[in-house]
DNA sequence: TTGTAAGCGTTATCAA
DNA sequence: TTGATAACGCTTACAA
């Protein structure tokens, strides 16, 4: 491992230098530069970031975390944040729940981008500052420093849900995700809004908790299958778990949407594919907006207002006119 | 940002005496280590890892390097590798290729897993030593330090290809990956040895070179399809670039596998609802595996030789019985 | 049981 | 144009 010292003797200079030359300081003579230069080359000099994140207190480099590997759409997010960081300066590194708390203090990195819904606001809210400021996406969090950056689930999934009464369904169930999630709140509220205001009426036993994952909603079918009558349409928080009914409704030889319909929201990469219906979030976009924002708000210019993304709803055929 | 100074003042004892309570050392008075630990709640002190990194050299945390966010696959190797990690002490740091090297080297991390087919190979032996062994995924390097993990490319591939000769297809198109990659070899090289073996003749112009993205695959059919006469059957080095290839034979018209077979790799998530006939490598498997080899040989117990796992077929409905 | 001090690899300040 | 030196937050002999 080539330190600054290794360079500095190597070169028969001091290591400040060597520092200077690293560091594009004018300071320098060009004859040292060009032989500094060289001596890195060849010696493979990688400056360690460690010592100068302990010395500056800034690493040019924003932090990212996720915790579910079941959305693969999150790479698509990724995709975003990593080409706005790398044409800006910035590295990006990427951390999953466990090991977050750790990057975010103490100025390993200038700034993260939160979408782990199992990190706690508190402990995201304890540790956003003016000089570690935060992006939330999927969350509103009122803070000074946190900007909040979310898809808007309640227009689309009202559209979705109207759709869906227009085409003459009526006995709902609805398959929700994280009961504490905003997301998962504002969907349930849009759907729930409309049934209201067509006077549909929805009883609780209609709705079942998951938690976005595949198999979640594969077990709400099953609990709703096992039930004297069968819905005429799963409503589902997410892709994941609308796939994982559609799969327990086939598997039970029920057709979609013949004996039943489903939708989901997300527009996974495997919607498509599947056939179902779904609300669609621009997710490269999200990614490649949210570093924006972090990075302008690192830089200080920016402002931490709520930000809203539209999504907008893809009819497809797991939802046909209601044969009932 | 709360340090161990902090700390130490708040609690009126010296630095060292947090840093023995923090490590759990034994050599502290009960009293002082409740007090000291109440404190570090109260004021929510998080240890600065670069300070740490610097002086024990060592960081316990491992590396996981990709660069392809088009392959949802990835995805379960991370949870792999985020699971077995995370039972056993380690943290992990996921990053894109740019940011990669630096965390490399300098014990800034104590071990990495590289999967990206852009970092070269040279780099990753220059950066392997006893200190910081690695683990690469999809390509073998011949290094005392580096272990390789593969997936058996050229024994799934000999049995997909040898099933399709025997459902009777004679007109081969390859769409290839990257060219120089170990994948893209092995899975030609079967594909060409299984042709040759049965005295199937295969035109270079039968060759497409892609870039394992959809669009390369979509290209490629668009090229196909301007030539006098179609393939029977679309081999592609992987699901994306049959996906790509699928799309754009439906475009133009053609049923799949009625006018046009076509076969992927990887089994993505999307292979399955399209009902593509692929080959399937264990991906969660892979990330777990290659997360407890590297561990080991940070550890010091493990070993470096290669290591290959294997994948199976899944025939689907993209392939049927040739009808010409 | 606790404290002092050196040092990890860097940068910044100041002096030469 | 260069070099000493202190400091960043932490651990670890060693001394008290």
């Amino acid at each position: 491992m080539t330190t600054i010292k290794d360079i500095a003797a190597a070169a028969g200079v001091s290591v400040s230098t060597v520092s200077n030359v690293m560091n594009h300081k004018s300071n320098v003579g060009e004859e040292t530069r060009q032989r500094i230069l060289r001596l890195c080359q060849e010696l493979h000099y990688i400056p360690n970031a460690a010592g100068k994140n302990l010395k500056t207190g800034e690493s040019k480099t924003i932090l990212f975390n996720f915790g579910d590997f079941d959305r693969s759409f999150y790479l698509k997010i990724i995709e975003g944040i990593n080409d706005y960081a790398g044409d800006n300066g910035y590295d990006l590194m990427i951390c999953t729940t466990k090991s977050c708390e750790k990057y975010m203090h103490n100025k390993l990195t200038d700034g993260c981008i939160i979408l782990d819904y199992r990190m706690e606001d508190k402990t995201i809210q304890r540790a956003a500052t003016e000089q570690y400021p935060i992006v939330v996406l999927d969350r509103v969090l009122p803070h000074p420093y946190i900007k909040s950056l979310v898809v808007n689930n309640y227009g689309p999934m009202t559209e979705l849900v109207e759709g869906i009464v227009e085409r003459g369904y009526r006995k709902f169930a609805f398959i929700g995700g994280i009961e504490h999630t905003d997301d998962n709140k504002e969907r349930f509220q849009a759907f729930i809004d409309v049934l209201t205001k067509h006077r549909i009426p929805f009883r609780r036993e209609n709705y079942f908790s998951g938690d976005y994952r595949e198999q979640s909603g594969y077990q709400a079918a099953k609990i709703f299958m096992s039930a004297p009558e069968l819905p005429e349409i799963f409503v589902c928080a997410n892709d994941n778990m609308a796939i994982g009914a559609m799969n327990a409704l086939r598997e039970r030889g029920y057709r979609i949407p013949d004996d039943a319909a489903v939708t989901g929201f997300d527009n996974c990469e495997r919607a498509e594919t599947a056939g179902l219906t779904t609300v669609a979030a621009p997710d490269y976009e999200r990614g490649y907006l949210a570093a924006s924002s972090l990075i302008e708000n690192i830089k200080g210019g920016g402002n931490f207002e709520l930000m809203k993304l539209t999504a907008v709803v893809e009819w497809r055929k797991s939802v046909g006119i209601c044969p009932f």
